[in-house]
DNA sequence: TTGACAAAACTAATATAATTAGTTATTATA
DNA sequence: TATAATAACTAATTATATTAGTTTTGTCAA
């Protein structure tokens, strides 16, 4: 009768993120997917094992797109620079796909843990890219929750529209990163 | 027949949060609200304007329970107490209200202005508590913004159980705060 | 080449949610 | 006490997620 479609998990993905970019994440129903698949809502369960199952494949496949864009954007840069491009891709990244940012942010990562493995791989490349700016391992860790914590909140506030004032937001993003580098060095003076 | 409830707008909402605390803030459903509540779920459409406007009402109260927290918190402390004060408050705040930070923090300030009247008194208030550490009008601006990026991004991440390696996250936040403050000050001699 | 099996589509049906329309009861007050 | 507003109600509609059971289609082995 019609046709095979052919679809495969990444592909319904890609649509998905569109959907969630284009309209918000809310509005990636089962429905609306399914629909711009050209198929019949329940087809949709030969995919995936439900609303919940989708959410978390969308978070997965959003972690993996932010990664790569992380990637990209420090590949052979160094130091504080190499923080500073970090810092810019990501909010870049989270601008540029409010509804797949949604996506990444709002599950809890005890759902799956192949979403705990994901964001591990961003985890893992924060760390890297602070490379000089370590003092010791545990110290490592707080400090890469704090540029994490940074970089989240930032995306976040931005885009629910609370950064009301006519000042230019892309300068207080390279503030932020400037003052915390900043700690990080006077910080470990003052330690030593 | 029914022996009139009498309820108002701020029952309600206490019912609401408590739900989004408890079972998470989908699990505010105007059915679960109106079951709590007993009623029926139209009846629900004479205090809110339906969903929308009950989310929009959620939020503007938990903006509210956030700022008498903050405020609370920073109460006859000054300077770097003060902030580390304030911080500890507002990650306490999301620590114990789950479902009402999530209901402030994934709503547009745009759907409603009184939304974003809600939010400017916390600005400010974080804007007061910076006080000493300002230095020029815009400058304060970057800095306010980098300290609300801070907390709310530091929420966020451990509530999604972000934060996953066996570190204390109190101690986090501490180093988080105590960094960005010596940038500050850092930043401040430069500058000059 | 064919036939069987698995994958992936389908239809039909159910449960739950949000919402609207129209009605009834209760309360405050004129 | 009568009336008007408020806040409850029932009934009905639409949309969503999901399940059960069926049909189609493509692949692969005999």
């Amino acid at each position: 009768m019609s046709p095979r479609v052919n679809l495969d998990k990444e592909a319904i993905l890609k649509i998905a993120a569109d959907i969630a970019d284009r309209d918000g994440l809310e509005a990636v129903t089962i429905a609306t997917l399914a629909k711009k698949l050209n198929i019949k809502s329940p087809s949709l369960y030969n995919h995936f094992d439900g609303m919940n199952d989708l959410r978390v494949h969308m978070a997965i496949y959003g972690m993996n797109e932010l990664y790569n864009s992380l990637i990209n954007a420090t590949i052979g840069v160094a130091g504080e620079e190499a923080i500073h491009c970090f810092a810019e891709a990501y909010i870049t990244f989270a601008r540029s796909h409010h509804g797949l940012y949604d996506a990444i942010t709002q599950i809890s990562l005890e759902k799956d843990e192949r979403l705990q493995v994901a964001g591990d791989k961003t985890v893992e490349l924060v760390s890297r890219v602070l490379g000089t700016y370590k003092i010791n391992k545990e110290e490592e860790i707080h400090i890469v929750r704090g540029l994490r914590s940074m970089l989240h909140g930032f995306a976040s506030i931005e885009k629910n529209g609370g950064f009301g004032l006519p000042v230019d937001t892309d300068e207080s993003l390279r503030n932020m990163v400037d003052i915390y580098l900043l700690g990080i060095q006077k910080y470990r003076n003052t330690e030593i």
